[in-house]
DNA sequence: GTCTATACTTGGATAGAC
DNA sequence: GTCTATCCAAGTATAGAC
């Protein structure tokens, strides 16, 4: 069986065009969408941003929908790579949080999130753009799954909430921040609740302690 | 001193024109808002659903995007109402998280979060609308650290998590929860997590037990 | 593969009749 | 106060020259 595609109707598509083209208007519409919103990364403006001819948008793409897409796949990849090398080992909930923390400050300040949540915004305008995006995020609702699996295994945390659901509340927090953080440009509340949920982790963490013979657990 | 009007400079004209019309577009606006997003929503297309003439939108509201702003204004009035109404009162966390729980459900079903959600990101595009958005979020945001003070004011939450940044946390969550569950028109998550939230509200309640010699707290 | 030119559509906004 | 008519700007998409 060959390799799987998405089963959405709206993909990117994989024809031909110069690579480097190709890549200056993925990367044109990356900046549109994060400086002028969904509504505004028309086929122009992203032309003008790579320097090129609106009408390559269509020979290479097909249509601007299928260009911001590829923009959120080349978004998404690379931010999926970077926070996957920063969790890679991390066991413990404190090192999980501290990870988490200045990575999605990295995103904060580059804009990173804003190129997803425009795109969630963007889909109620588009038909058929809402299950094409959903398909992107479940990977980052897998990603945070598995992190809070091994943070998390066995503690008071996932007894209360299940990791799926927490996971699913970890990525609606990841957005929820950046649309607030975005209104004003002030990222200090985010940044604040990094700080505190390091905390909030450190209660819930259950003490690896290899040499205490079966103790009670810290938390109730 | 009169009563102070909003700083940014976008903002509602609040000239003349027949109240009646002038509501039929407000409501049209919403509506438009949660169906089509805010790039869906021209001054044709409201219009349309309020069953009269385009231009009527710049006669009354001046542009489109003054309009938004009082379609905004009106949803956020009348959901700030029936959240203050169903608070009123609550002093326990599982109250409080109850009450929330079963109001937020509603905002999912008739997507009043999508109205505010739109708005947000529509202000990426238009120059001086996020700091008219922003001013509209601020009484939710002094909204909810009310109702946090009222439930948890002297607890271990709030001991590790000014309520400040609990607010800020809550508004983050309401906004980034109903966006994804606008993507695939899944509200079960949402709705598990504030299933959830009671279980770890409870952990985090100081009994009031007035009757008990100020024992220590069940919480580290 | 890239550009120019162009057809067609939609949207914001105004003028003027009623 | 509401409608029709209209102007102009901007957007999608295609055809054809180079």
């Amino acid at each position: 069986m060959a390799k799987a595609g998405p089963a959405s109707k709206i993909q990117p598509a994989e024809g031909g065009g110069s690579p480097t083209t190709r890549r200056a208007l993925i990367e044109a519409a990356v900046e549109t969408l994060k400086a002028e919103g969904f509504s505004g990364s028309s086929a122009r403006s992203i032309a003008g941003r790579a320097g090129c001819n609106q009408g390559l948008v269509f020979y290479h793409f097909g249509s601007v929908v299928n260009l911001l897409l590829a923009a959120l796949d080349a978004v998404s990849a690379e931010r999926l790579e970077r926070y996957s090398a920063a969790v890679d080992g991390v066991e413990s909930p404190a090192e999980l949080v501290d990870a988490a923390a200045s990575i999605f400050e990295e995103d904060l300040d580059a804009g990173h999130v804003s190129v997803l949540v425009q795109m969630i915004a963007g889909a109620s305008s588009t038909p058929g753009l809402g299950t094409a995006v959903a398909e992107r995020i479940a990977p980052w609702t897998e990603f945070a799954q598995r992190s809070v699996d091994a943070a998390w295994g066995d503690s008071a945390l996932t007894s209360v909430i299940p990791p799926g659901d927490i996971a699913h509340a970890v990525v609606a927090m990841y957005v929820g921040l950046e649309m607030l953080g975005h209104l004003d440009g002030d990222r200090g509340p985010a940044l604040a609740l990094f700080e505190h949920a390091r905390a909030l982790a450190a209660l819930f963490s259950v003490p690896p302690a290899p040499d205490r013979p079966s103790g009670r657990s810290r938390t109730p």
